[in-house]
DNA sequence: ACCTGGTCCCGGGCTCGGTTTT
DNA sequence: AAAACCGAGCCCGGGACCAGGT
């Protein structure tokens, strides 16, 4: 830690909060330097290893359960690569003659999530490529693709794209992402992130495994360290989290955030057993990663958080106009979109025993998601 | 048979960048 | 140079239709 940062945070412990700075222990955010990823990183620079001598690396396929920490690791390792391989930025267009530059990689790391559409994976590949502002609308896909495949017109010039939470609802297929970058097969590698290996894939995969006990309880440690004020978090109470996330860093992350939060709410010193039961508790099994719901767009997300205004939830009708009264969306929008949230896991719906007349009995829509962490951290702290 | 919940899908409007006209 | 126009993707709204329960 920076002395300056030490300093800080004295001057913020003056009104004796537990919470010192509630950032760290976002779940949706990661640290620059991954903890106790040590195998997995030397195993990707084996795969990269041909950058090292400005050769275009393979395909790989970055696989593992969730909350263990590929997309820290990827994004950690792409950042520093881009620095060391990739060139400065260059203007739409305009390509270096080929001998008078040395061969550069760029590495790009892309999120699925946000990455719905062709148009959109141009884009955000042009973003990270070039200096000027890309088109958001008013150009076809069909132009920036031949914008994109300018920027290898140099033979000088390679790129690898990592393409993250692949698999999920909305996001592209390997084969699509594949379709994709076909123009430019010679000069760009595809990384892919993702639960599980894309079915026929033939190139390198790497298997990110769970976090050991030790390691999650070092990462919640050292996060809580930044958090809180010392000794807020006992030893005890972050191997017992530790425990019970069973190898997921997200849903530990979330559970000690949202002990911290209720802990300093009721001003205590100390995060007390009844905050990490609430904490644990708020935290659904089997429920969907919070960086994927502060990915969803903003009408989305506000609908999100009306609905978690009403306690309890009420069946799917009520709910939608109660939301619609207080937003600019029709009811029937807000319904459509609580049925496509549960649809893709972020809502889970749940058959109310209420028997009030004839017709199919309504749900409720559940969240799946831990609610006291997105409550705190939406709108900021988001990537992009 | 009838009712209500749930799913699917497409037209139109919005916004923004590019292009043509004034 | 400014203004008017056009066309791109995206989002909202809502209708048509299907599913499940009485």
């Amino acid at each position: 830690m920076e002395l300056e940062e030490r300093i800080a945070r004295r001057q913020a412990t003056r009104d004796d909060d537990l919470l010192v700075d509630r950032r760290p222990l976002n779940p949706a955010v990661h640290l620059a330097e991954p903890v106790g990823r040590g195998t997995v990183l030397e195993r990707l620079l084996d795969v990269f290893d041909p950058v090292f001598d400005r050769r275009l690396p393979p395909d790989a396929a970055v696989y593992g359960p969730k909350g263990v920490g590929k997309s820290a690791v990827v994004n950690a390792l792409f950042a520093r690569l881009n620095d060391q391989f990739g060139r400065r930025k260059q203007r739409l267009g305009t390509t270096t003659r080929a001998g008078t530059a040395t061969d550069t990689v760029a590495f790009v790391h892309v999120d699925g999530y946000r990455t719905t559409s062709e148009f959109q994976f141009y884009h955000r590949l042009l973003d990270a490529l070039v200096d000027e502002s890309v088109p958001r609308r008013g150009v076809g896909t069909e132009r920036l693709r031949e914008r994109f495949v300018q920027q290898f017109a140099s033979p000088t010039r390679k790129a690898v794209v990592a393409v993250d939470h692949l698999a999920g609802e909305n996001s592209p297929s390997a084969s699509e992402l594949r379709e994709w970058l076909a123009p430019v097969e010679e000069d760009v590698a595809l990384v892919v992130v993702g639960r599980s290996v894309p079915d026929e894939w033939s190139s390198v995969t790497v298997h990110v495994p769970a976090y050991r006990h030790h390691a999650l309880v070092d990462i919640v440690t050292e996060r809580a360290s930044q958090a809180l004020t010392s000794n807020a978090l006992r030893h005890g109470q972050a191997r017992h989290v530790a425990e019970w996330a069973s190898g997921d860093a997200h849903d530990a992350l979330a559970a000690v955030s949202s002990a911290a939060e209720l802990a300093d709410d009721d001003d205590a010193d100390r995060i007390r057993a009844s905050d990490v039961d609430a904490g644990i508790d708020d935290v659904p099994d089997e429920g969907v990663h919070l960086g994927r719901v502060f990915a969803l767009p903003e009408n989305r997300r506000t609908v999100l958080s009306e609905l978690l205004a009403l306690d309890p939830t009420p069946p799917i009708d009520d709910a939608a106009s109660a939301i619609a009264d207080r937003s600019d969306l029709s009811a029937g929008t807000v319904k459509r979109f609580l049925y496509e949230l549960a649809e893709h896991g972020v809502l889970e719906r749940v058959e109310t025993d209420a028997t009030d007349g004839s017709g199919r009995r309504p749900s409720r829509p559940e969240p799946q998601f831990p609610t006291l962490p997105f409550r705190r951290f939406d709108g900021d702290a988001r990537p992009e």
